[in-house]
DNA sequence: ATGGTTTTTACTGCGTC
DNA sequence: GACGCGGTAAAAACCAT
């Protein structure tokens, strides 16, 4: 076990490996070290998990070892400014046996608080993360994105932030950034639209911002699938299975054939599944669908059009 | 700044319920 | 007449140079 620690702590950067998954024979499998595992970002499959226990080391057979591998405490987390690793000092009066205090002891630890306070948020870059984080997780909850989005978001804004990317620029809008940066990295993309929409920042900075942050950072992320869009246009459009597996298949041939090049992902999903419902004798209607997309009809038809085209299928009626 | 590409906006006609 | 669909032209947005 320590060899996957060891394994762990040393693969600095977050490569992605390019491997056929097992169930839906895609290969979308994503490898993310600081999750530690693997997993298939279509079928949800997770492949492996490497064994990281953040319980204590008992294995040590002397003291340099035991001094070396002994952890304990709470997980570390990007995700709180001091990653949750300061002393924090409870607000109840009591003492370590739940007994309550004296009153001069309770203005004493009334000091200790205010100074626990200032010392935890010193300096300027302190509170900027402070607020900054607390700003992703508000976001966070508003989009409805899984916890591990979450961290990510707060490793690239503290990247950004150790970059000194930030100056110029707004808090607001480089925690935007990171936020839309980290779910297309998990593989959970909201669109710039989206991400928007929770945000208190405009569209046009944000991606500004997040070109930004991507280049100086070293980020260099894939375009975004169509088909990563497919399964929550179609939930939230409430069509049948069937439509939405035709959705993802319409996409794989088109993608495969590079229509899907300089389109916007969210029209192109659309249409897709627009197209699909045609195919299946559900009509959805493409207001439905752009809406949900939030894209127009007008895309939706340009791209559903090449499409159909393009897979050599035209609609039975 | 510029030019090429894509998306959006706005307006149109057609068929159906 | 309201609605869904299709086409189009022009404006706006986007991106690379």
């Amino acid at each position: 076990m320590t060899q996957s620690i060891i394994d762990h702590a040393e693969t600095e950067s977050r490569e992605r490996d390019v491997e056929l998954c097992p169930d839906c024979e895609t290969d979308t499998i994503v490898h993310d070290p600081d999750r530690g595992e693997r997993v298939c970002s279509e079928c949800g499959l997770v492949l492996t998990e490497d064994p990281i226990d953040y319980g204590p080391e008992w294995r040590a057979f002397n003291a340099k070892e035991h001094d070396e591998l002994s952890r304990v405490g709470a997980p570390l987390t990007q995700s709180m400014h001091d990653r949750g690793l300061t002393t924090t000092i409870d607000w109840r009066n009591r003492d370590a046996n739940g007994h309550s205090m004296s009153a001069d002891k309770h203005g004493q630890l009334h000091r200790l608080r205010i100074w626990q306070e200032r010392i935890r948020t010193k300096n300027a870059g302190e509170r900027n993360l402070k607020y900054a984080l607390s700003e992703i997780d508000r976001m966070v909850s508003a989009l409805g994105v899984p916890r591990p989005v979450k961290e990510t978001a707060s490793v690239i804004y503290r990247r950004a932030l150790e970059a000194d990317l930030i100056r110029g620029r707004s808090i607001e809008g480089v925690a935007t950034s990171a936020l839309y940066t980290a779910c297309r990295k998990e593989g959970i993309p909201r669109s710039l639209e989206e991400v928007t929409s929770v945000s208190r920042v405009d569209q046009r900075e944000i991606g500004r911002t997040y070109r930004y942050i991507a280049d100086e950072l070293g980020i260099n992320l894939e375009p975004t699938n169509p088909r990563q869009f497919v399964p929550r246009f179609c939930s939230e459009l409430d069509v049948d299975k069937d439509v939405e597996t035709l959705a993802v298949e319409i996409i794989d041939q088109t993608t495969e054939q590079g229509l899907h090049s300089g389109k916007s992902p969210t029209g192109f999903a659309a249409a897709a599944i627009y197209a699909a419902g045609l195919l299946q004798d559900e009509t959805i209607p493409q207001r439905a669908v752009a809406e949900t997309a939030q894209t127009t009809v007008v895309t939706v038809r340009n791209r559903y059009r090449e499409q159909l085209e393009a897979i050599d299928r035209t609609p039975a009626t």
